[in-house]
RNA sequence: GCCGCCUUAGCUCAGUCGGCAGAGCGAUUCACUCGUAAUGAAUAGGUCGUGGGUUCGAUUCCCACAGGCGGCUCCA
């Protein structure tokens, strides 16, 4: 018998695995056991630091306030929340005081030690904390619950951890926790910190009440929280919504509404450039291009079942052509139109338009169609989540034999078109139906084979895949394209759906070679997902600093002195005949001021000409990050430029094989 | 939708413990004509988010609404 501080005495092992198990490194083991050591920077060695370090916040919070109730408060994604059950919000005040306390706390070096209590003994201890006592009647259940709620109560024993101060041996604190912990709270040292509050609801429901959450970072050391500290504000220097404030890229006028944005000319030419690149593909792949309107009588989404499914996300309808006597009564009866939330009802219609043969499929139909969700005011952001958007939306009708191929065919095409973006990692996920629910339709021979398919598709790829039961849409699997980002964050893109519902509702058929009516399967394939979103994304991964292809303006030319203007709005005119978008400074800035200006404004090719440049007919380039090719011949600048747009490069810096000239400071 | 915070010039933000509203950047004008990230000066610009209330007096205090931000919930 030897625990895990015999076995490891590095203070930097916190826990220790057993027989696969994480457990306190008090806890004792026998020979036969496998035992791994857990340290602090492990993954699960992170998650148990910031789990203590969140007890330590609870503990904080009932020594200012000893009514506040304790919720949960387990590790996530770089730190940890607790949720507590207070008459009076957190202030931000309040949360510097709490890391005083904290603070106060850690340097006591207070040991987490693990008792096993009984239900009821559990339920006389905690007989002040109502959320506690509901937790342990969930015991049970805890496995099916909530990850993050089954961290306080495991499925097997009930265990409280006591705070116990080392000087005195005394429990000055404890909590319902199935554990593990670290050793003792001097571990947690000074790379915590609390970073906001917010409510939650009670157990993730809407109908439970609101609790105050604090969330909160915990790192192994100092700098390491300051990197990560750093890394949050890069991403807030990079949120789309201060660049395209910055960059004059878009805006959301009170005046039009919530979630509806408006495209300025520098926004709608990137934008611009991104859709018609992705449409001459969507060409060249097969896919034919369609139009509908935004709009269309209640009928349609009765048939194609939105209206039901989706009543909440639905915009109120707009009562047409309906006529009142005096007295109003209705004379002449009216009808429903409602904003379209989906493109798909709109694509069948052109389906059935005439009847089809096998030989038309697969039919590929592609519209980048504007559709209006009715989405929860808390929830609009930017333009990740607004109440109008435009899918890159492509309705493939195919027969049961070709999902395979055509699935195949588009996620190749899906990844192929993300990398011309300069998305580099992708990954995928299988949504599937589960066993347990009731809400899938369809036949299940269908979804089997249905999703077979789309796995042997998503393993072909060689991309990493992993699979979700029970996320499939209830009309059929999926396959979901998430992309890292520059940043290392994952967004989700691209979906791949297949469908068997709306072909029913819709009564599709084709005819079959042997003459038979058939029924096809639809598969649902947005790209980018929401253009808007998408171009969010581009815009966050490049910090505004645009491939030179997608660069609103390309080429700013800047001229040394008022004289050179006109030689420079020479070359300009050249790369505008070339189809660059380019234009010359012609403000009164001093010639460093237009620089530092261009250089703001992520310019990729700044142009500079005085007297040495026009006298030799040569231009010099400045690029983003300052460096310099100088006296370049005008053609070749122009042949540069032009190349480096057509072949979709990201220019930063000066083009490797081309001596850079000295700068004239040098001299 | 729920909880909390916020809303002052085109932008970023000071400020008024209730008494005629401030800066920097940007814009305009003038001077300067300069070789790789801010030349100088002058001028214009605000019903202090909207509507009510309290008060002799409200940008400031109170209420409602709108919009934004951070979460929660939701996301076909």
């Amino acid at each position: 018998m030897a625990d895990g501080f015999e076995l490891y005495p590095d203070r930097n092992v916190v826990a220790i695995r057993v027989n696969g198990e994480l457990k306190d490194k008090a806890a004792t083991t026998t020979p036969d056991d496998v035992v791994e050591p857990v340290t602090i920077d492990s993954p699960d060695g992170l998650n148990i630091l910031r789990h203590s370090t969140a007890h330590v916040l609870a503990q904080a919070v009932q020594q200012v306030n000893p009514d506040a109730k304790l919720g949960i408060g387990p590790p996530i994604t770089d730190g940890f929340y607790y949720d507590f059950g207070v008459a009076e919000a957190f202030t931000p005040e309040a949360l510097k005081d709490l890391e005083k306390a904290m603070l106060r706390i850690v340097n006591q070096g207070q040991r987490f030690v693990r008792r096993v209590v009984s239900d009821d003994e559990a339920r006389t201890e905690l007989a002040a904390e109502p959320y506690k006592l509901e937790l342990i009647g969930l015991k049970g259940n805890a496995a099916k619950g909530g990850e993050n709620e089954s961290v306080e109560v495991g499925a097997g024993e009930l265990t409280i951890y006591d705070n116990v101060d080392p000087k005195t041996g005394e429990t000055v604190w404890k909590d319902l926790c199935r554990g593990p912990h670290l050793p003792d709270t001097k571990l947690i040292g000074n790379g915590f910190a609390l970073t906001r509050v917010a409510a939650a609801y009670w157990r993730g429901s809407e109908k439970n009440p609101q609790l105050q959450r604090i969330y909160g970072t915990a790192w192994p050391s100092k700098e390491e929280l300051r990197d990560y500290q750093e890394r949050l504000a890069e991403a807030e220097r990079r949120d789309h919504r201060k660049l395209g404030k910055e960059l004059d890229l878009f805006s959301f006028p009170d005046e039009i509404g919530s979630g509806l944005s408006v495209w300025h000319p520098k926004g709608g030419i990137v934008r611009y450039e991104m859709e018609q690149h992705a449409r001459k593909r969507h060409l060249e792949e097969g896919y034919s291009v369609v139009y509908t309107p935004h709009l269309a009588k209640s009928d349609l989404f009765a048939i194609s079942g939105h209206l039901q499914t989706y009543a909440d996300g639905i915009w109120p309808p707009i009562r047409m052509d309906e006529e009142r006597d005096d007295a109003g009564n209705i004379v002449k009866q009216g009808a429903d139109y409602y904003l379209k939330p989906m493109n798909c009802p709109m694509h069948i219609l052109i389906y059935r338009e005439r009847a089809r043969s096998y030989r038309d499929l697969p039919l590929r139909l592609s519209e980048n169609g504007t559709v209006y969700r009715n989405e929860l005011s808390g929830a609009l952001h930017g333009l990740t989540r607004v109440r109008g958007f435009t899918q890159d939306d492509a309705h493939l009708f195919v027969t049961p034999e070709q999902i395979e191929e055509e699935s195949g065919k588009v996620l190749a095409f899906v990844i192929s078109l993300l990398k011309d973006f300069g998305l580099t990692e992708f990954k995928l996920e299988l949504s599937m139906r589960d066993d347990e629910k009731s809400k899938w339709i369809g036949d299940e021979q269908h979804w089997q084979d249905a999703t077979d398919a789309l796995r042997r598709v998503a393993l072909a790829s060689g991309l990493e895949l992993t699979e979700q039961p029970g996320e499939a849409a209830f009309y059929g699997p999926k396959i979901d394209l998430k992309t890292t980002d520059a940043l290392g964050r994952s967004w989700q893109l691209s979906t791949v759906q297949l469908d068997f519902n709306l072909p029913e509702r819709f009564d599709l058929e084709y005819t079959a070679p042997d003459g038979s009516k058939q029924r096809p399967v639809m598969i649902h394939r947005a790209l980018f997902g929401s253009v808007e979103r998408f171009f969010a994304i581009l815009l966050e991964h490049y910090a505004g600093a645009f491939p030179a292809w997608l660069a609103p303006v390309q080429v700013v030319g800047i001229p040394v002195a008022d004289e050179y203007a006109p030689y420079l709005d020479e070359i300009v005119a050249k790369l505008t005949a070339r189809g660059v978008r380019a234009e010359v400074d012609h403000s009164d800035d001093r010639m460093q001021k237009k620089i530092r200006n261009a250089t703001k404004s992520k310019v990729p090719f700044q142009l500079i000409a005085g007297e040495e440049d026009r006298s030799k007919g040569t231009v010099s380039f400045r690029f983003r990050d300052g460096s310099q090719l100088n006296g370049v011949p005008i053609d070749d600048a122009v042949a540069k430029i032009v190349d480096a747009i057509a072949a979709h490069e990201q220019v930063d810096t000066a083009w490797a094989g081309a001596a850079p000239a000295e700068p004239a400071a040098a001299q």
